[in-house]
DNA sequence: TTGTTAATGCAACCAAGTTGCGAAAATAGA
DNA sequence: TCTATTTTCGCAACTTGGTTGCATTAACAA
């Protein structure tokens, strides 16, 4: 059976409590990456930030969002139209700005070269450089 | 004027004391990857963790070794021969094993399209699997 | 409406990495 | 080889990202 989510057809278990929802909200509608970081700080007076890391699981977990982890190692979790359609099956590369530290999901495709005796299961692929409003 | 450095030719500013000799000897002679958490408990009777990550700074920064984050974030380090011979002028992918977590510099080359408006200085790509020896 | 179960807040914790500073060691130059 | 200078080291304290345990609260199925 299926709860009366409003965007996001997938969500398993979880229950849309007030805090669910305030998050979603923010992820909403672009494709744009959030670090946990930003989130924290954000919904740092709405939510407490052990609910903000449980919550971001919780809804990883149920691929309705995804994480990677930026050029700091910090974690990042974007929501993104090509991973709603295909369900998190495969990952895609992402872009980090060094100007404004914004991240974007990339919908390229790389091509990874097979490597000799290894089995390669899947791939890390951050991009760095200048972004759209920071390239002059 | 040059030091006298048995094994790098790079090195600069940098003294030679025994701390870093210690730590030159465990990346010497091979590509293996290092984390830092690694390296700080192999050297845990030897020298303080704050020397540890300082002495990693600096053969950083005058090329003797790279560093790059691993598929949990933390840093790793390698001292890697194609490394030494280009003065990291490029960088390379990465492989870690999901099995026993080792990681490896690979000398392939991954193609990075262009990305429509943004400017590609560097990439960060980690590729994840099974390695040669768990790759059964 | 109520019982069950999931979600939240809070405080305490853990681990990676950093900082400041006094003491010790490496080097350049005499 | 001695000395002055400067780097490096050890230590303790700190910062930050992230986790855990537990009691309380909120969702929701029936």
């Amino acid at each position: 059976m299926q709860h009366s989510c409003t965007n996001f057809v997938f969500m398993g278990i979880i229950r849309k409590t007030k805090a669910v929802n305030t998050v979603l909200q923010i992820f909403k509608g672009n494709n744009e990456a959030k670090s946990v970081v930003y989130l924290i700080d954000l919904l740092n007076d709405k939510m407490n930030k052990t609910t903000v890391y449980r919550i971001l699981d919780r809804l990883e977990r149920d691929g309705i969002i995804h994480s990677f982890n930026g050029k700091d190692g910090l974690k990042w979790y974007a929501n993104c139209e090509d991973c709603s359609l295909s369900h998190h099956s495969d990952k895609h590369p992402h872009f980090q700005c060094t100007e404004c530290d914004k991240v974007e999901c990339l919908s390229v495709e790389i091509k990874i070269p097979s490597i000799k005796n290894h089995k390669v299961d899947s791939s890390d692929i951050l991009l760095i450089g200048k972004c759209e409003a920071c390239y002059v």
